[in-house]
DNA sequence: AGGTGTGAACGAATTCACAGCC
DNA sequence: GGCTGTGAATTCGTTCACACCT
């Protein structure tokens, strides 16, 4: 038996892209060996990641993929509900920070379709942005962002600005008590403990995603 | 001293961001104290990865900014280059791969400024796509992907098409010499050993923002 | 046979500790 | 005193090995 204790980071990671194969997954059933081929992690790695996180309904010829599912979910606290189910579950509210070119990509509801985050606003410190852009939620200047935040109960950000502006702003969202960023500028953001920050630079990923292995 | 061995994935992930973190340093000298402060990372870890990569030229009071920067740069392969030095270095070619709100969000230069990278092409399948979009580089229908990459020598690609055809366009990618994708759908993908993918998936980084932490 | 659950064994990454330098 | 360079000690993550299940 397994105590409830805090997940590794690397495993939570593990788990939250498990969760998107699962989804698409065209059968019922799976084994640690059909993940390991479609993800290239060790089947043991796999199954203890699984027991890490107090699942063991697995049977001896493999997994329930819907239980598994609702599982994982559950222990990551994601509820990645399938479109069918509209239980009532907690919607988190994000916010998309920026409204140039990257953050005005993000102006409709789409990626978090189906999933429990809710975009409720958008912002920028440009007026003209916020005025003309279309989007499926309001768009607000930049110096509202406090009191929206905290009348939205947003608690999570995606991060658009320009780098010049990235940590000023960073430090506005953590004044307004938002709890995580997703930060997809180039910028190492200085936020408290406490706060979470997932980096997604494009260009720091091209960066990493180079190869010179000399073989 | 220490041997030329391939560095650990999660020292060049730090050092890619080091680099910018440096990039925007206002001081000529750090110390890693100062990196520390900045990053969260613990001070003997910054000195060791600095180590590692074979940086030794570090004094007493800190290390030179610009020295650092290019030492880091070449060891990384990366040749990060100031607006200013316009030496002759390895451009790397990439292209992105879906004109949707993300891909089209990725249709001028301004990301690649100052870095090796330089984008030479912009594919989608969705021909209207292809002929309205505007662009600082040639957008071309998907099923020139091929020749195209081949004539263009184009080595990395941004994955920006929807989930359901991310898996058969990184096969595409792979079939035409790609050789790293950065990976901006949900979808794990599964491509041969050799192709590197850096995941960056924005829901993803929503559900791993979220903080559970019992306290 | 082909699968899971689970702890032990192993390897990798981080932190400690301290000598040496300015 | 405050800093780096570096190996050793420690902590953390992965893989192995094997009992057990179906």
């Amino acid at each position: 038996m397994n105590t409830i204790v805090e997940l590794p980071e690397v495993t939570r990671k593990r788990m939250v892209q498990l969760l998107q194969l699962l989804k698409a997954w065209p059968d019922n059933k799976i084994t640690s060996v059909a993940i390991s081929e479609s993800t290239g992690w060790n089947t043991s790695l796999i199954r203890h990641d699984l027991w890490l996180l107090g699942y063991n309904k697995g049977v001896s010829n493999g997994y329930q993929v819907d239980d598994l599912r609702t599982a994982i979910s559950q222990a990551l606290g994601i509820e990645n509900k399938l479109p069918i189910d509209n239980s009532e579950q907690a919607i988190r509210n994000c916010c998309i920070v920026g409204l140039g070119h990257l953050g005005a990509a993000l102006l409709n509801d789409e990626m978090t379709e189906n999933s429990s985050f809710k975009i409720k606003a958008g912002f920028d410190s440009n007026l003209y942005r916020v005025e003309i852009l279309r989007s499926s939620f309001p768009l607000y200047p930049a110096n509202e962002m406090n009191w929206i935040i905290k009348q939205e109960k947003i608690e999570y950000a995606i991060l658009t600005v320009k780098d010049e502006t990235a940590q000023t702003m960073a430090e506005k969202l953590v004044n307004a008590g938002i709890k995580g960023i997703v930060n997809m500028t180039n910028v190492v953001l200085k936020v408290p403990e406490g706060v979470k920050v997932e980096n997604l630079s494009i260009l720091n990923a091209l960066n990493l995603v180079i190869n010179n292995s000399h073989r």
